[in-house]
DNA sequence: AACTTTTTTAATCATTTGATTAAATTATTA
DNA sequence: TAATAATTTAATCAAATGATTAAAAAAGTT
């Protein structure tokens, strides 16, 4: 009868219920400004089972956090990881996939960027020590490309702010952008698939210009 | 005896102090996670003098707001807007001038982009619909440029969230970016100020690249 | 069907929180 | 100095909020 048929909820458990409503009320305004009755309401529940199914708000948040984490971050590891590809193939192919799950989720790099910097600790670990897969790697081909002549020497900040700032700002940015420039929703989104391709030529032209 | 030492609050009045103590914790956490007793234990006052002199949370935090949105903007409109400079000379200002104050303030883009994005109203007379002064004849000079044989087109978001990316994401993705590279924040903030330098050359090498 | 376990509900608790009030204190004016 | 106004304080209020409880309903088991 009703399979998948695209936006609404059905055929969820009551725990994947309060989990999506405090999925997408969490992701959108953070922890305080959430009320429980508001995750209730979301999710046509009744208020306790959100304590019967996760025992506290912070528990239940702390679970949407580090689902949010690993999609932000953990996008980059998977399919950059393994390849032997060229540092601008790797670019490219990044560039792609985050656009992809930014176009997707856009409130989550705001979120995640506050959570962050209210508790830079909580992530450490989730970055295990400073070491996210793929991009230590591309920081290591990077580096490697220094020495050769190829191109000139950048600082891995330099490189990561770079290419981050130019793939996830506009994302954060968004409705600033918009209303500065007037270009409407549709325009904007068609104009992010456009970066996926001009990014990378202009990371590339960043690296062989200094 | 105690002229401006420094850091110190002295020689503030009453209104002063919880103003000055407000703008710290909502910049930092935002309206729904300050609670007006922290307001008022930070800035060592009464809980009923923020009421007194503000009317309410909400009243104060509006001011607050408002400050902290004129800080971000017009920073642009001030020096950027008179003279008769070239594209890259505005671009060159801009950056050195928006660098300084985002070392001074580094709070204040995540404050800014999160209201944005829970209020996109509340901001639109702030920039009188779309058009925040420096800005608007920036990218109309961008427009110009885009028509001589000079610089190749390039549509003004790109050139935008190209700018305000470079710029403005290190600061606000600062922890994380210290956290990937192991740079520590002394480091760090040097290489914001190589940044005033980078920045201009970088988007000149995007702009006569595509 | 009888019984047990799991899930759901409505009502309620204890704290927190924004705000107010009336009295006390300090500053200002006559 | 006396009177008046402005500021500050402690106490308190009412609403909001996270959480719990006991009973009801539903689902599962024997």
């Amino acid at each position: 009868m009703n399979q998948p048929t695209g936006q609404e909820d059905k055929v969820l458990s009551t725990e994947e219920k309060i989990k999506e409503a405090a999925r997408k009320l969490f992701t959108q305004k953070g922890f305080a400004a959430v009320r429980t009755r508001d995750i209730a309401d979301e999710a046509g529940i009744n208020l306790a089972l959100l304590n019967y199914y996760f025992r506290s708000k912070q528990k239940l948040f702390d679970i949407i956090m580090l689902e949010n984490f690993r999609k932000f971050l953990h996008i980059v590891s998977g399919r950059v990881l393994d390849d032997s590809l060229t540092l601008e193939e790797k670019i490219a192919l990044l560039v792609d996939i985050e656009i992809d799950m930014l176009t997707q989720n856009p409130d989550l790099p705001l979120f995640v960027l506050n959570e962050i910097r209210v508790n830079p600790n909580k992530i450490a670990m989730e970055m295990h020590s400073g070491d996210v897969p793929g991009v230590s790697r591309l920081l290591a081909q990077l580096i490697s490309a220094n020495g050769s002549g190829e191109a000139p020497q950048m600082q891995p900040l330099h490189f990561l702010a770079n290419l981050i700032g130019l793939t996830v700002f506009p994302f954060v940015g968004r409705p600033m952008l918009q209303k500065i420039t007037g270009v409407d929703e549709d325009a904007f989104y068609k104009m992010m698939q456009e970066r996926k391709k001009l990014i990378p030529i202009w990371i590339k032209a960043i690296l062989n210009c200094s």
